[in-house]
DNA sequence: TCTGGGGTCCTAGGACCC
DNA sequence: TCTGGGGTCCTAGGACCC
Protein backbone atom coordinates (compact mmCIF):
# COMPACT_ATOMS: atom_id res chain seq x y z
CA UNK A 1 0.00 0.00 0.00
CA UNK A 2 1.25 3.67 -0.48
CA UNK A 3 0.21 6.48 1.27
CA UNK A 4 -0.33 10.15 -0.19
CA UNK A 5 -0.14 12.99 2.11
CA UNK A 6 -0.44 16.29 0.71
CA UNK A 7 -0.71 19.74 2.49
CA UNK A 8 -4.05 21.29 2.42
CA UNK A 9 -3.71 24.77 0.44
CA UNK A 10 0.03 24.72 1.37
CA UNK A 11 1.03 28.61 0.64
CA UNK A 12 -1.73 29.58 2.29
CA UNK A 13 -1.20 27.38 5.10
CA UNK A 14 2.30 28.87 5.78
CA UNK A 15 1.24 32.47 5.49
CA UNK A 16 -1.51 31.28 7.87
CA UNK A 17 0.98 30.00 10.88
CA UNK A 18 2.32 33.50 10.89
CA UNK A 19 -0.31 35.35 10.81
CA UNK A 20 -3.37 33.35 13.05
CA UNK A 21 -5.81 36.36 12.36
CA UNK A 22 -6.39 35.39 8.83
CA UNK A 23 -7.76 31.36 9.75
CA UNK A 24 -11.29 31.27 8.51
CA UNK A 25 -10.79 34.50 6.51
CA UNK A 26 -10.30 34.07 2.66
CA UNK A 27 -6.95 33.98 1.56
CA UNK A 28 -4.86 33.63 -1.86
CA UNK A 29 -1.19 33.64 -2.81
CA UNK A 30 -0.26 34.89 -6.14
CA UNK A 31 2.02 33.55 -8.83
CA UNK A 32 5.73 36.04 -9.08
CA UNK A 33 5.04 38.86 -9.96
CA UNK A 34 2.10 39.08 -8.64
CA UNK A 35 0.21 37.86 -11.59
CA UNK A 36 -2.42 35.05 -10.89
CA UNK A 37 -4.02 32.79 -8.14
CA UNK A 38 -1.66 29.61 -6.97
CA UNK A 39 -3.05 28.88 -4.04
CA UNK A 40 -6.76 29.80 -1.97
CA UNK A 41 -7.78 29.04 1.11
CA UNK A 42 -11.24 26.80 1.38
CA UNK A 43 -13.13 30.27 1.90
CA UNK A 44 -11.58 32.12 -1.32
CA UNK A 45 -12.86 28.83 -3.23
CA UNK A 46 -15.85 29.26 -2.18
CA UNK A 47 -16.22 33.20 -3.57
CA UNK A 48 -15.06 31.53 -7.04
CA UNK A 49 -11.51 33.05 -6.94
CA UNK A 50 -10.32 30.10 -9.71
CA UNK A 51 -7.05 28.48 -10.21
CA UNK A 52 -4.61 30.03 -12.44
CA UNK A 53 -7.03 32.89 -13.16
CA UNK A 54 -5.15 36.13 -13.56
CA UNK A 55 -5.79 38.39 -10.04
CA UNK A 56 -6.27 41.90 -11.53
CA UNK A 57 -9.72 40.16 -13.38
CA UNK A 58 -11.47 39.68 -9.53
CA UNK A 59 -10.43 42.95 -8.09
CA UNK A 60 -13.45 43.73 -7.38
CA UNK A 61 -14.32 40.42 -5.85
CA UNK A 62 -11.24 40.48 -4.02
CA UNK A 63 -12.37 43.83 -2.38
CA UNK A 64 -15.91 43.05 -1.11
CA UNK A 65 -14.95 39.43 0.60
CA UNK A 66 -11.71 41.40 2.04
CA UNK A 67 -9.72 38.77 1.10
CA UNK A 68 -6.03 38.81 2.26
CA UNK A 69 -3.49 38.27 -1.02
CA UNK A 70 -0.02 37.78 -0.40
CA UNK A 71 2.76 38.03 -3.27
CA UNK A 72 4.65 34.30 -3.10
CA UNK A 73 7.48 33.86 -0.59
CA UNK A 74 9.27 30.69 -2.03
CA UNK A 75 11.68 31.35 1.02
CA UNK A 76 9.29 30.76 3.65
CA UNK A 77 7.50 27.61 1.68
CA UNK A 78 10.32 25.86 1.14
CA UNK A 79 11.65 26.01 4.39
CA UNK A 80 8.07 24.89 5.80
CA UNK A 81 8.28 21.77 3.21
CA UNK A 82 11.50 21.09 4.73
CA UNK A 83 9.46 20.40 8.05
CA UNK A 84 7.05 18.54 7.11
CA UNK A 85 9.29 16.25 5.28
CA UNK A 86 11.54 16.03 7.85
CA UNK A 87 8.65 14.59 10.02
CA UNK A 88 6.97 12.23 7.36
CA UNK A 89 10.52 10.54 7.22
CA UNK A 90 9.75 9.60 10.57
CA UNK A 91 6.67 7.39 9.98
CA UNK A 92 7.95 4.82 7.11
CA UNK A 93 11.26 4.30 6.00
CA UNK A 94 10.42 4.69 2.10
CA UNK A 95 9.53 7.87 1.10
CA UNK A 96 9.06 10.23 -2.46
CA UNK A 97 8.91 13.90 -1.74
CA UNK A 98 6.62 14.42 -5.37
CA UNK A 99 6.46 17.96 -4.30
CA UNK A 100 6.92 20.79 -2.51
CA UNK A 101 3.36 19.77 -1.11
CA UNK A 102 3.71 16.51 -1.66
CA UNK A 103 4.84 12.92 -0.63
CA UNK A 104 4.32 9.27 -1.04
CA UNK A 105 4.98 6.73 1.91
CA UNK A 106 5.22 3.22 0.96
CA UNK A 107 3.48 0.85 3.91
CA UNK A 108 5.07 -2.64 2.47
CA UNK A 109 5.18 -4.52 6.15
CA UNK A 110 2.59 -2.10 7.66
CA UNK A 111 -0.28 -3.98 6.97
CA UNK A 112 -1.13 -5.50 10.21
CA UNK A 113 -1.85 -1.82 11.31
CA UNK A 114 -4.41 -0.15 11.78
CA UNK A 115 -3.53 2.22 8.84
CA UNK A 116 -6.73 4.64 9.48
CA UNK A 117 -5.25 5.07 13.38
CA UNK A 118 -1.48 5.55 11.84
CA UNK A 119 -2.97 8.13 9.30
CA UNK A 120 -4.77 10.36 11.38
CA UNK A 121 -1.52 10.12 13.90
CA UNK A 122 0.70 11.00 10.58
CA UNK A 123 -2.02 14.09 10.54
CA UNK A 124 -1.68 14.93 14.52
CA UNK A 125 2.40 15.02 14.48
CA UNK A 126 2.82 17.28 11.47
CA UNK A 127 0.19 19.66 12.46
CA UNK A 128 1.67 19.58 15.84
CA UNK A 129 5.70 19.61 15.00
CA UNK A 130 4.54 22.31 12.02
CA UNK A 131 1.04 24.09 12.32
CA UNK A 132 0.04 22.38 8.74
CA UNK A 133 -2.53 20.63 8.13
CA UNK A 134 -2.48 17.64 5.35
CA UNK A 135 -4.76 15.14 4.10
CA UNK A 136 -3.91 11.39 4.00
CA UNK A 137 -4.92 8.96 0.98
CA UNK A 138 -4.19 5.25 1.02
CA UNK A 139 -4.31 3.11 -1.52
CA UNK A 140 -2.57 -0.30 -3.41
CA UNK A 141 -1.28 1.95 -5.82
CA UNK A 142 0.23 5.25 -6.68
CA UNK A 143 -2.70 6.72 -8.70
CA UNK A 144 -5.35 5.12 -6.15
CA UNK A 145 -3.34 6.51 -2.84
CA UNK A 146 -4.12 10.09 -5.23
CA UNK A 147 -7.56 9.02 -5.69
CA UNK A 148 -8.01 8.27 -2.15
CA UNK A 149 -6.52 11.63 -1.18
CA UNK A 150 -8.78 13.52 -3.38
CA UNK A 151 -11.67 12.11 -1.48
CA UNK A 152 -10.14 12.53 1.77
CA UNK A 153 -10.10 16.21 0.89
CA UNK A 154 -13.27 16.70 -0.26
CA UNK A 155 -15.45 14.64 1.80
CA UNK A 156 -15.58 16.24 5.17
CA UNK A 157 -16.97 13.34 6.79
CA UNK A 158 -13.60 11.66 5.75
CA UNK A 159 -12.02 14.19 8.22
CA UNK A 160 -9.02 14.31 5.97
CA UNK A 161 -8.23 10.60 5.75
CA UNK A 162 -9.48 7.69 3.30
CA UNK A 163 -8.11 4.67 2.80
CA UNK A 164 -9.11 2.45 -1.11
CA UNK A 165 -8.22 -1.41 0.07
CA UNK A 166 -11.48 -3.41 -1.15
CA UNK A 167 -12.54 -4.30 -4.14
CA UNK A 168 -16.03 -2.83 -3.43
CA UNK A 169 -14.51 0.12 -2.10
CA UNK A 170 -12.43 0.67 -4.92
CA UNK A 171 -14.67 0.43 -7.56
CA UNK A 172 -17.30 2.76 -5.94
CA UNK A 173 -14.89 5.62 -5.71
CA UNK A 174 -13.74 5.35 -9.07
CA UNK A 175 -17.24 5.40 -10.24
CA UNK A 176 -18.04 8.37 -8.38
CA UNK A 177 -14.79 9.63 -9.51
CA UNK A 178 -14.39 12.34 -13.16
CA UNK A 179 -12.13 10.96 -15.59
CA UNK A 180 -10.58 14.42 -15.67
CA UNK A 181 -9.70 13.81 -12.32
CA UNK A 182 -7.65 11.09 -12.97
CA UNK A 183 -3.97 11.69 -12.09
CA UNK A 184 -2.36 11.55 -15.53
CA UNK A 185 -5.26 12.37 -17.56
CA UNK A 186 -5.21 16.25 -18.32
CA UNK A 187 -7.49 18.72 -20.06
CA UNK A 188 -6.71 16.99 -23.51
CA UNK A 189 -7.28 13.67 -22.97
CA UNK A 190 -10.62 14.22 -21.02
CA UNK A 191 -11.97 15.93 -23.46
CA UNK A 192 -11.09 13.04 -25.49
CA UNK A 193 -12.66 10.63 -23.25
CA UNK A 194 -15.74 12.44 -22.78
CA UNK A 195 -16.33 12.79 -26.80
CA UNK A 196 -16.41 8.77 -26.32
CA UNK A 197 -18.45 8.06 -23.98
CA UNK A 198 -15.91 7.87 -20.98
CA UNK A 199 -16.85 10.13 -17.85
CA UNK A 200 -15.45 8.29 -14.71
CA UNK A 201 -12.60 6.59 -13.59
CA UNK A 202 -14.83 3.42 -13.30
CA UNK A 203 -14.99 3.72 -17.11
CA UNK A 204 -11.65 4.30 -17.96
CA UNK A 205 -10.55 1.55 -15.85
CA UNK A 206 -12.56 -0.63 -17.71
CA UNK A 207 -11.85 0.57 -21.45
CA UNK A 208 -9.66 -2.63 -23.49
CA UNK A 209 -6.55 -2.25 -22.71
CA UNK A 210 -4.95 -1.69 -26.33
CA UNK A 211 -7.42 0.48 -27.30
CA UNK A 212 -5.95 2.97 -24.29
CA UNK A 213 -2.52 1.37 -25.22
CA UNK A 214 -3.47 2.95 -28.68
CA UNK A 215 -4.93 6.06 -27.93
CA UNK A 216 -3.52 7.07 -24.77
CA UNK A 217 0.06 5.93 -25.37
CA UNK A 218 2.27 4.06 -22.77
CA UNK A 219 1.65 7.11 -20.10
CA UNK A 220 -2.24 6.57 -20.28
CA UNK A 221 -1.57 2.46 -20.24
CA UNK A 222 -0.23 2.93 -16.90
CA UNK A 223 -2.55 4.86 -15.70
CA UNK A 224 -5.21 2.20 -16.20
CA UNK A 225 -3.26 -0.48 -15.30
CA UNK A 226 -2.98 1.65 -11.60
CA UNK A 227 -6.93 1.94 -11.64
CA UNK A 228 -6.66 -1.46 -11.89
CA UNK A 229 -4.91 -2.36 -9.05
CA UNK A 230 -2.37 -3.37 -10.45
CA UNK A 231 1.21 -1.06 -9.57
CA UNK A 232 2.96 0.49 -12.25
CA UNK A 233 4.83 3.29 -10.76
CA UNK A 234 7.18 2.65 -7.75
CA UNK A 235 8.38 4.91 -5.18
CA UNK A 236 11.42 7.19 -6.17
CA UNK A 237 13.55 6.64 -2.68
CA UNK A 238 16.76 8.58 -4.54
CA UNK A 239 16.07 11.91 -6.50
CA UNK A 240 17.22 11.22 -9.95
CA UNK A 241 19.38 14.11 -10.81
CA UNK A 242 17.97 17.05 -13.04
CA UNK A 243 18.73 17.03 -17.14
CA UNK A 244 17.38 20.36 -16.88
CA UNK A 245 17.52 23.40 -14.93
CA UNK A 246 15.64 27.12 -15.67
CA UNK A 247 15.93 30.07 -14.41
CA UNK A 248 13.45 32.61 -15.70
CA UNK A 249 10.99 35.64 -14.17
CA UNK A 250 8.09 37.67 -15.84
CA UNK A 251 9.04 41.62 -15.17
CA UNK A 252 7.14 44.14 -13.38
CA UNK A 253 7.76 46.78 -16.26
CA UNK A 254 8.56 45.68 -19.91
CA UNK A 255 12.71 46.16 -20.59
CA UNK A 256 13.07 47.56 -24.12
CA UNK A 257 16.89 48.27 -23.78
CA UNK A 258 19.71 45.46 -24.54
CA UNK A 259 21.90 46.09 -21.06
CA UNK A 260 18.75 45.59 -18.82
CA UNK A 261 17.85 42.15 -20.48
CA UNK A 262 21.26 41.66 -20.07
CA UNK A 263 21.46 42.27 -16.20
CA UNK A 264 18.37 40.29 -16.09
CA UNK A 265 19.78 37.60 -18.13
CA UNK A 266 23.54 37.76 -16.00
CA UNK A 267 21.42 37.29 -12.86
CA UNK A 268 19.25 33.87 -14.27
CA UNK A 269 22.52 32.36 -15.16
CA UNK A 270 24.49 32.85 -11.72
CA UNK A 271 20.99 31.19 -10.36
CA UNK A 272 21.37 28.19 -12.75
CA UNK A 273 24.91 27.82 -12.26
CA UNK A 274 24.72 27.80 -8.35
CA UNK A 275 21.83 25.20 -9.08
CA UNK A 276 24.48 23.21 -11.24
CA UNK A 277 26.83 23.26 -8.11
CA UNK A 278 24.27 22.28 -5.55
CA UNK A 279 23.49 19.38 -7.80
CA UNK A 280 26.80 18.43 -8.55
CA UNK A 281 26.11 18.49 -11.89
CA UNK A 282 28.01 20.21 -15.16
CA UNK A 283 25.75 21.60 -17.85
CA UNK A 284 27.27 21.38 -21.96
CA UNK A 285 24.44 23.65 -23.59
CA UNK A 286 22.37 26.93 -22.50
CA UNK A 287 19.61 28.41 -23.90
CA UNK A 288 18.69 32.29 -23.55
CA UNK A 289 15.45 33.16 -24.21
CA UNK A 290 13.39 36.42 -23.78
CA UNK A 291 9.96 37.33 -24.98
CA UNK A 292 6.97 40.03 -25.28
CA UNK A 293 3.73 39.37 -23.24
CA UNK A 294 1.86 36.56 -24.85
CA UNK A 295 -1.12 38.94 -24.81
CA UNK A 296 0.39 41.43 -26.91
CA UNK A 297 -1.22 42.60 -30.27
CA UNK A 298 0.67 39.92 -32.63
CA UNK A 299 2.65 43.14 -33.92
CA UNK A 300 4.41 43.43 -31.18
CA UNK A 301 4.83 39.92 -30.17
CA UNK A 302 8.26 38.66 -30.36
CA UNK A 303 9.91 35.12 -28.82
CA UNK A 304 13.86 35.13 -29.54
CA UNK A 305 15.89 32.10 -28.14
CA UNK A 306 19.06 30.50 -28.83
CA UNK A 307 20.93 27.22 -27.45
CA UNK A 308 25.03 27.58 -27.40
CA UNK A 309 27.31 24.61 -26.76
CA UNK A 310 29.64 25.29 -23.73
CA UNK A 311 32.85 22.80 -25.49
CA UNK A 312 33.33 21.74 -22.26
CA UNK A 313 30.87 21.13 -19.23
CA UNK A 314 30.61 23.79 -16.67
CA UNK A 315 29.00 25.27 -13.91
CA UNK A 316 31.10 28.14 -13.93
CA UNK A 317 29.13 31.31 -13.84
CA UNK A 318 31.96 32.91 -15.32
CA UNK A 319 32.03 30.43 -18.09
CA UNK A 320 28.29 30.48 -18.28
CA UNK A 321 27.41 34.07 -18.43
CA UNK A 322 30.35 34.15 -21.50
CA UNK A 323 28.04 31.98 -23.16
CA UNK A 324 24.67 33.56 -22.43
CA UNK A 325 26.08 37.10 -23.72
CA UNK A 326 26.93 35.39 -26.77
CA UNK A 327 23.11 33.88 -27.27
CA UNK A 328 21.43 37.28 -25.99
CA UNK A 329 23.31 38.82 -28.92
CA UNK A 330 22.71 36.47 -31.37
CA UNK A 331 18.55 37.37 -31.40
CA UNK A 332 18.17 40.19 -29.40
CA UNK A 333 15.79 43.12 -31.31
CA UNK A 334 15.61 46.74 -30.74
CA UNK A 335 11.92 47.90 -30.71
CA UNK A 336 10.04 45.57 -28.32
CA UNK A 337 8.98 45.77 -24.63
CA UNK A 338 10.03 42.40 -23.26
CA UNK A 339 7.95 40.94 -20.29
CA UNK A 340 9.87 37.92 -19.44
CA UNK A 341 13.27 36.05 -20.20
CA UNK A 342 15.29 33.11 -18.93
CA UNK A 343 17.86 30.95 -19.16
CA UNK A 344 18.36 27.05 -19.10
CA UNK A 345 20.82 24.73 -18.82
CA UNK A 346 21.17 21.04 -20.12
CA UNK A 347 23.50 18.70 -21.52
CA UNK A 348 24.70 17.69 -17.86
CA UNK A 349 27.28 15.73 -16.66
CA UNK A 350 27.76 14.85 -13.20
CA UNK A 351 30.78 16.70 -11.62
CA UNK A 352 34.24 14.12 -11.45
CA UNK A 353 32.82 11.81 -14.78
CA UNK A 354 34.91 10.44 -17.43
CA UNK A 355 32.69 12.99 -19.85
CA UNK A 356 33.62 16.53 -18.33
CA UNK A 357 37.49 15.39 -18.49
CA UNK A 358 37.54 15.47 -22.90
CA UNK A 359 39.52 18.17 -23.73
CA UNK A 360 38.17 20.86 -26.29
CA UNK A 361 39.67 20.03 -29.55
CA UNK A 362 40.95 23.95 -29.89
CA UNK A 363 41.36 24.69 -25.86
CA UNK A 364 44.76 26.44 -25.51
CA UNK A 365 44.45 26.68 -21.53
CA UNK A 366 45.07 23.02 -20.18
CA UNK A 367 42.02 21.69 -18.47
CA UNK A 368 42.96 20.69 -15.37
CA UNK A 369 44.73 23.87 -14.27
CA UNK A 370 41.53 25.76 -15.36
CA UNK A 371 39.52 23.49 -13.66
CA UNK A 372 41.02 23.99 -10.27
CA UNK A 373 40.85 27.22 -10.46
CA UNK A 374 37.33 27.75 -11.63
CA UNK A 375 36.58 25.33 -8.29
CA UNK A 376 37.99 27.42 -5.63
CA UNK A 377 36.84 30.97 -7.15
CA UNK A 378 33.08 29.19 -7.08
CA UNK A 379 33.56 27.57 -3.84
CA UNK A 380 34.69 30.53 -2.54
CA UNK A 381 31.40 32.22 -3.65
CA UNK A 382 28.77 29.81 -2.91
CA UNK A 383 30.47 29.70 0.80
CA UNK A 384 30.64 33.60 1.16
CA UNK A 385 26.79 33.54 0.26
CA UNK A 386 25.87 30.88 2.21
CA UNK A 387 27.34 32.28 5.44
CA UNK A 388 26.61 36.08 4.87
CA UNK A 389 23.31 35.38 2.63
CA UNK A 390 22.05 35.18 -1.13
CA UNK A 391 23.89 37.70 -3.34
CA UNK A 392 26.41 38.91 -0.75
CA UNK A 393 29.27 38.25 -3.78
CA UNK A 394 28.04 38.08 -7.30
CA UNK A 395 29.19 38.89 -10.87
CA UNK A 396 29.51 42.79 -11.59
CA UNK A 397 27.16 41.92 -14.32
CA UNK A 398 24.30 40.53 -12.28
CA UNK A 399 22.78 43.72 -10.90
CA UNK A 400 18.95 44.34 -10.37
CA UNK A 401 18.78 47.44 -12.72
CA UNK A 402 17.04 47.70 -15.63
CA UNK A 403 14.43 44.68 -14.24
CA UNK A 404 12.00 44.03 -11.46
CA UNK A 405 9.54 41.79 -10.60
CA UNK A 406 5.96 43.14 -9.03
CA UNK A 407 6.40 42.28 -5.15
CA UNK A 408 3.88 44.98 -3.26
CA UNK A 409 2.57 42.04 -0.92
CA UNK A 410 5.09 39.96 0.46
CA UNK A 411 5.27 38.91 3.73
CA UNK A 412 8.31 38.52 5.93
CA UNK A 413 11.06 35.33 5.59
CA UNK A 414 10.06 34.09 9.16
CA UNK A 415 11.77 31.24 9.51
CA UNK A 416 15.02 31.68 7.14
CA UNK A 417 16.27 35.68 7.86
CA UNK A 418 17.15 37.26 10.89
CA UNK A 419 16.81 40.55 9.35
CA UNK A 420 13.00 39.74 8.81
CA UNK A 421 12.43 38.48 12.56
CA UNK A 422 13.89 41.42 13.94
CA UNK A 423 11.83 43.86 11.95
CA UNK A 424 8.77 41.73 13.02
CA UNK A 425 9.49 42.47 16.44
CA UNK A 426 9.99 46.01 15.61
C1' DT B 1 -1.81 48.54 -16.54
C1' DC B 2 -2.12 43.94 -14.72
C1' DT B 3 -2.14 36.71 -17.16
C1' DG B 4 3.90 32.05 -13.04
C1' DG B 5 7.76 29.09 -12.83
C1' DG B 6 9.37 25.21 -12.58
C1' DG B 7 9.79 20.13 -14.24
C1' DT B 8 9.03 15.02 -16.57
C1' DC B 9 8.14 11.54 -20.15
C1' DC B 10 6.79 9.89 -24.74
C1' DT B 11 6.48 9.84 -29.81
C1' DA B 12 7.50 10.68 -34.51
C1' DG B 13 10.55 11.84 -37.82
C1' DG B 14 14.99 12.89 -39.72
C1' DA B 15 19.84 12.07 -40.04
C1' DC B 16 23.14 9.05 -39.56
C1' DC B 17 25.75 4.27 -39.00
C1' DC B 18 27.01 -0.67 -40.89
C1' DT C 1 8.62 -2.13 -62.46
C1' DC C 2 12.07 -3.35 -59.53
C1' DT C 3 15.73 -0.97 -54.71
C1' DG C 4 17.46 -4.68 -47.23
C1' DG C 5 17.54 -4.93 -42.59
C1' DG C 6 19.11 -3.67 -38.63
C1' DG C 7 20.38 -0.07 -35.48
C1' DT C 8 21.46 4.82 -32.76
C1' DC C 9 21.05 9.59 -31.70
C1' DC C 10 18.90 13.97 -31.76
C1' DT C 11 15.14 17.26 -31.89
C1' DA C 12 10.58 19.19 -31.88
C1' DG C 13 6.29 18.91 -30.27
C1' DG C 14 2.78 17.36 -27.31
C1' DA C 15 1.07 15.49 -23.28
C1' DC C 16 1.27 15.52 -18.34
C1' DC C 17 2.50 17.06 -13.20
C1' DC C 18 2.90 20.57 -9.10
Amino acid sequence: MFALVDCNNFYVSCERIFNPALCGRPAVVLSNNDGCFIARSEEAKAIGLGMGAPAFKSQALLRRHNVAVYSANFALYGDMSARVMNTLATFSPDIEIYSIDECFLGLDGFGRFDLEGYAREICRTVHRHTGIPVSIGIGPTKTLAKAANRMAKKNPVLAGVAILRSEADIHAALGAMAVEHVWGIGNQYAAFLHERGVHTALDLARLPAPWVRRHLHITGARVQEELNGRSCLALELVRPSKQTICTSRSFGTPVSDYDGLLHAVAHFTSKCAFKLRREGSKASLLTVFACTSPFAPKKERYWGTRTIGLGEASSDAIVLLAAAERALACFFREGYGYRKAGVIVAGMVPCGSPGQMELALFDTVPLPEKQISSGIVMEALDRLNARYGPGTVRLASDVRTGWKQRQELLSPQYTTSWNDIIEVKA
